[in-house]
RNA sequence: GGACGGCUAGCUCAGUUGGUUAGAGCAACUGGUUUACACCCAGUAGGUCACAGGUUCGAGUCCUGUGUCGUCCA
């Protein structure tokens, strides 16, 4: 073995051997019971990122877990076409070769499209590899795969066909970068530094009196049809019914009032532009008002707009037209003004609100997916996003799901040649086209990526072809376990995912009739959501890659290793906080390895390896007499742990999880266990013995961490003898009785006392250890130490007493009946321990120290005696907490004679 | 404007239903290559638990308010 653990090539070969012994297909095994995770799909051409790294790690640590548990696994793993990322993408190519997608047409840049996802696809899949994801990769799956699009295009005729999906000519978000329509959820609302136009407009009955309208798009002027006044506002009541004169265009326009005009904004008058503003529009309709369209669909000014303006982009005609407000002195003033603007999320330019006409989805079973959480059908970790989800579900507005875009599943809409669009007489929805097809034309326009993407758990499990669902095991691992996902996808996918497996999964329904409470929980797409949080660089800014703040995965893995970057990024991931990501951390994470690496080796080298392949084999090496608390603790640590793990992995808290093991391996196995057994190794008698529980420990630790670092301890667990020729993937650490019960076999009984006595013998040993260091002698094995004590306690060190000398470093441990004079000493629970020096004392520095120690400890009893005095205390608090306190009085009341004592003997 | 979350050692964070003297890792400092590991070991120091009130015998923990940072929704 080597003396540092060189990951790469393990890490690489064993990958290679799990693949080729196809341990991560996901069988139909009907005996077993099934545990199924369904990655969030990455976009297809997108690399992996630190988020990618923390979510997938997470659901590999479940699923392999799971595997250990001898459950059926299946983690299903695809990639997402992501329409309008991946599109703008391969036209950002085109247009370094000088074309545009209209050059090649729709047919060849789909073309086109498909070979560039084929060239950069699929890439994230490999690095997942890397990362030692245990998916299935047999079952991979794009979202634009045949099978997968037929989902989709039923899903798309089923919904229409039950009346949840409408075309209409609507307001909507409009991308004048990307030129397609976008849902409300791909709007991001950014506060914005933006000026606030003040604007006369003339009043025509009144001449030479004007009104003051305030505005952040003074461009938009040239599309006013109006202006509104609430109706109880009392500043203008007579306004009503007189008009105004437009400034720009010049035109007569009527004043309306209207309930939905905001009286305490600006001056309360509120001009109307119905074909670019959301609520203007629906004031206008109110009011029957004309539509002026003055935008084309890339933001820049129209004809409508007039000469002076038309093919001027839309923020340059804001200045020019300020300028010529100013010129004609309409311009009454101009003030900093913060506003939210809603930005595109793909492209991120400020979103028009246009008037078009699109496709809409009303969406099905909101009231039952409401259910599904609030029941606990469906669980949330960290429970508090319920309440956004729930609150995103109280608000929600029919979904724009047509999008202007070319890579996506086009919508299975035909339009009768000739005829007119809008008129439902003239469509043929259907998942096949019509079969006079020259008749007809197809709906340009694809569907929104997230109304493909909503049926992931479902379309992946081979839905809706019944001899697919078979096939695949829809209803094997359907619904499946967990689903691990950030919190910025709740609406966009999380959100979606519980309705349409509502909807679809099952027995139809009628739309206006509910689901049966029975059938939610075998409807439901998951029944475990776990949120992560969102990994944040050193200075707490989100990884982007405009930034250029996130490091590369496979550069950490490289220096790291991929089970060092494991450990690390689940050591810092706190459930459902955002993440402060530290390369010191994933440097802990290799240490680990390491470590773990380097006992394994010391272990290996201390005797021939026995047969360990079987639990019982190593306890039958176990001699009961020779069993001492050194050894009783360990295992009934071992034993602790085991059932802590256990039980945070049911909450889900890997952080507190991973702690939990390292507390166990590194401080209680490394640094206490096998320092202490050092000496006893030594020995003929104990050896044995103590080999056995080196090896019952240092087993549970590879199971234990198998789901976090799965190729260390693999590789170890062959190497330590554990596995006969048998993957550790398999086997389950077991529960802490288990454990004992296996021990039990062997004879043994585990006495829990043991437990606060070496808790105590440690603290014997810190003392002592600081007693040397602090004199600087810790390289010196030939100090002696003197004590005083009880005849119990004294047994007791007796006992203990060479494992105490290895460990502290010393040659003797002397009792003495009375205090020696002029040393040095602290006082341990086993009374004052004096470090037997002949030399070189200072000490009036010793007695400074006990002094302090002394003036802390008076505190200490004093403020328990107030405690216990107090009457209050002594007849409200529960017994078992008076107990302690008397118990710590009596304790530290000791601790304060001895440090006297000690005080007394060093004059 | 509303909702949610954070504020504990220099840094990153634990701290479960209120109950002994608030913990860990990293960094710092001191010492150390003793038959695994310097990717290591031992030791030391470091905290008015954001602030102000309140409930309680007892508050980091519960309640109210304030500040501050962040996220989401308007």
């Amino acid at each position: 073995m080597d003396k540092a653990y060189q990951p790469t090539e393990v890490e690489d070969r064993l990958y290679k051997k799990w693949i080729r012994e196809k341990c991560f297909l996901g069988k139909i095994e009907t005996d077993k019971p099934a545990y199924s995770i369904v990655i969030p799909p990455p976009n297809v051409t997108g690399v992996l990122t630190m988020g990618h790294v923390l979510n997938n790690t997470i659901q590999d640590i479940l699923a392999r877990r799971a595997r250990q548990q001898g459950k059926s696994v299946l983690w299903l793993p695809g990639t997402d076409h992501a329409g309008i990322a991946t599109q703008t993408k391969v036209e950002r190519a085109l247009k370094d070769e000088g074309k545009s997608r209209m050059d090649l047409g729709r047919e060849n840049f789909i073309d086109h499209a498909k070979l560039w996802r084929d060239k950069h696809g699929g890439i994230i899949l490999e690095q997942l590899k890397k990362l030692g994801c245990s998916c299935d990769w047999e079952r991979n799956v794009h979202t634009l795969d045949e099978d997968y699009s037929r989902a989709v295009i039923s899903a798309f005729v089923k919904l229409y066909k039950k009346g949840y999906v409408y075309r209409g000519q609507r307001m909507v978000n409009w991308c004048p970068s990307s030129l397609t329509a976008l849902s409300d959820e791909e709007v991001i609302m950014k506060p914005q530094e933006s000026i606030l136009y003040k604007i006369r407009y003339q009043i025509l009955e009144t001449p030479g009196a004007y009104l003051e309208v305030s505005t952040t798009r003074p461009e938009t002027i040239v599309g006013d049809v109006a202006l509104a006044i609430h109706p109880d506002d009392p500043r203008w009541i007579n306004l009503q019914g007189k008009h105004v004169m437009r400034p720009i265009n010049p035109q007569a326009m009527p004043i309306i009032a209207d309930e939905a005009v905001e009286k305490d904004f600006g001056t309360g008058i509120l001009k109307i532009t119905p074909a670019h503003d959301r609520l203007d529009f629906e004031i206008a309709q109110r009011h029957d008002l004309p539509m002026l369209e003055i935008l084309n669909p890339d933001g820049t000014l129209n004809e409508l707009a007039g000469p002076d303006y038309a093919g001027m982009e839309r923020f340059s005609a804001r200045k020019v037209i300020a300028d010529k407000l100013r010129e004609d002195g309409n311009l009454i003033e101009e003030e900093k003004h913060q506003n939210n603007v809603g930005f595109s999320e793909r492209a991120d330019v400020p979103i028009e609100p246009r008037l078009s006409e699109q496709w809409f989805l009303k969406y099905p079973r909101v009231e039952e997916a409401k259910k599904a959480v609030k029941d606990g059908h469906i669980k949330f970790y960290p429970k508090r996003w319920e309440k956004t989800y729930l609150h995103w579900l109280d608000n929600i507005q029919d979904w724009c799901i047509s999008r202007q875009l070319w890579w996506g599943h086009r919508i299975p809409v035909w339009y009768k040649k000739g005829k007119m669009r809008s008129d439902p007489a003239n469509w043929h929805i259907s998942e096949k086209p019509p079969s006079d097809i020259d008749q007809w034309e197809q709906d340009e326009d694809v569907l929104d990526t997230w109304a493909s993407s909503w049926l992931w758990p479902l379309a992946t499990m081979g839905w809706p072809e019944e001899e697919a669902m078979g096939e695949k095991g829809l209803d094997y691992f359907y619904p499946t376990s967990a689903l691990v996902t950030g919190p910025d996808i709740i609406f966009f996918w999380v959100a979606r995912m519980i309705m349409a497996g509502l909807e679809f999964k099952g027995r139809p329904y009628k739309s206006d009739k509910a689901i049966p409470d029975s059938e939610i929980p075998e409807r439901i797409p998951f029944n475990d959501v776990y949120f992560t949080g969102i990994i944040r660089d050193e200075q707490g800014r989100k990884m982007s890659k405009s930034l250029g703040n996130s490091p590369d995965p496979l550069d950490l893995i490289a220096k790291y290793g991929a089970d060092g970057l494991r450990h690390g990024i689940m050591s810092i991931a706190p459930k459902g906080q955002d993440i402060r990501f530290s390369e010191e951390r994933i440097e802990q994470g290799r240490n680990f390895c390491n470590k773990l690496w380097n006992v394994s080796r010391f272990r290996s080298m201390s005797a021939q390896l026995e047969d360990n392949s079987i639990l019982e084999l190593i306890v039958l090496r176990i001699q009961g007499d020779v069993l001492n608390e050194d050894d009783q603790a360990i295992l009934l640590r071992l034993v602790e742990t085991l059932d802590q793990v256990e039980k945070l992995y049911g909450e889900y808290e890997f952080n507190a999880v991973l702690q939990t093991i390292y507390r166990f391996f590194w401080n209680d196995f490394c640094d206490w266990y096998i320092e202490a057994s050092k000496a006893r190794v030594q020995e003929s008698a104990s050896k044995d013995t103590c080999l056995a529980i080196q090896d019952i420990c240092l087993r549970h630790i590879l199971l234990l961490l198998h789901p976090v670092t799965p190729f260390i301890t693999e590789e170890l667990w062959f190497l330590l003898g554990f596995a006969n020729g048998n993957s550790i993937q398999g086997m389950a650490p077991g529960t802490g009785a288990e454990l004992l019960e296996k021990l039990s076999i062997g004879g043994l009984q585990l006495d829990t006392n043991v437990l606060d006595e070496m808790e105590h013998i440690r603290e014997l040993v810190t003392s002592m250890r600081s007693l040397k260091a602090d004199r600087n002698l810790s390289n010196n094995r030939e100090v002696a130490f003197s004590y005083v004590a009880s005849d119990e306690k004294a047994d007791i060190l007796s006992r203990h007493s060479k494992s105490i000398l290895t460990t502290v470093g010393g040659s003797a441990l002397n009792r003495v009946d009375v205090a020696p004079t002029g040393m040095p000493a602290l006082v341990t629970p086993f009374g004052a321990i004096y470090l037997d020096l002949t030399v070189g004392v200072d000490l009036s520095a010793e007695k400074a120290r006990l002094q302090k120690e002394l003036v802390n400890l008076e505190k200490i009893v004093q403020s328990v005696k107030a405690k216990l005095n107090n009457q209050a205390f002594t007849s409200k608090a529960p017994p078992e907490i008076i107990e302690g306190a008397r118990h710590q009085l009596l304790e530290n009341e000791a601790k304060l004679n001895e440090t006297k004592e000690a005080l007394s003997a060093l004059t």
